[in-house]
DNA sequence: GGAATGATTCTCT
DNA sequence: GAGAATCATTCCG
């Protein structure tokens, strides 16, 4: 079984470089019962805090909901959207420094059958299950308790997975934050060209 | 197949 | 009191 990824893997100062590693990643969360949820990272966007005016801590904003944004790298941030939806972050960066990396698609590899349970009938294929945020914090029973986590913790983490070439990683800009003017322009999100289980393209 | 729209509640001003 | 790092449904062609 591959070992949890290190903590100086997010700890990096290239937080758009680390977005793009954690492609093909395995992300983890198990089960009430024990057992193992995951699904390989196939989309991520990078937010790099005070000069993204895309990222919540824009200008330094500092508040009780990103306040895990500023501390340490290897963290999870998820906070609360449309009144509806999870977003589930990776902390990267120094202490102090505001950036999160946002996991917007996976490809469900164990667990499925718990995914489609959670999902509901609204998952009526199963590219259904994870491909955007929204859904993919639905299916790995993500939600603000969650917040703060540790991924060298037991509760959730990431693994090594599988090598993705480089030539099958795309970018293009973020997807959902028009009022950010220019910022929303730079290709910042990362996906596996092709797969269906990317939010998007 | 694509565009428009309503849902629903937390968070900050 | 406004707006939000989205999704599912509905309508149109």
């Amino acid at each position: 079984m591959a070992r949890k990824l290190p903590r100086k893997f997010y700890s990096r100062n290239d937080t758009v470089e680390v977005a793009r590693d954690l492609l093909g990643k395995l992300l983890v969360i198990p089960s009430a019962e024990g057992r193992r949820v995951s699904g390989v990272i196939v989309e991520t966007e990078a937010y790099l805090g005070v000069e993204d005016r895309g990222a919540h801590s824009y200008g330094g904003r500092r508040t009780a909901r990103n306040e895990i944004m500023y501390g340490r790298a290897g963290h999870v941030y998820v906070f609360f959207v449309y009144g509806m939806y999870y977003q589930f972050n990776v902390v990267t960066g120094a202490v102090g420094t505001p950036h999160a990396i946002l996991i917007r698609g996976l490809e469900p590899v164990e667990g499925v059958d718990a995914m489609r349970q959670r999902r509901g009938a609204k998952a009526r294929k199963d590219r259904d299950l994870t491909s955007g945020p929204g859904k993919l914090a639905i299916a790995m029973d993500i939600d603000r308790s969650m917040n703060g986590a540790d991924l060298l913790g037991k509760d959730v983490w990431i693994e090594n997975y599988r090598e993705i070439p480089a030539e099958s990683i795309t970018s293009g800009p973020r997807i959902g934050i028009d009022y950010a003017g220019d910022d929303a322009l730079k290709p910042w999100r990362f996906w596996i060209e092709g797969n269906i289980y990317v939010s998007r393209g």
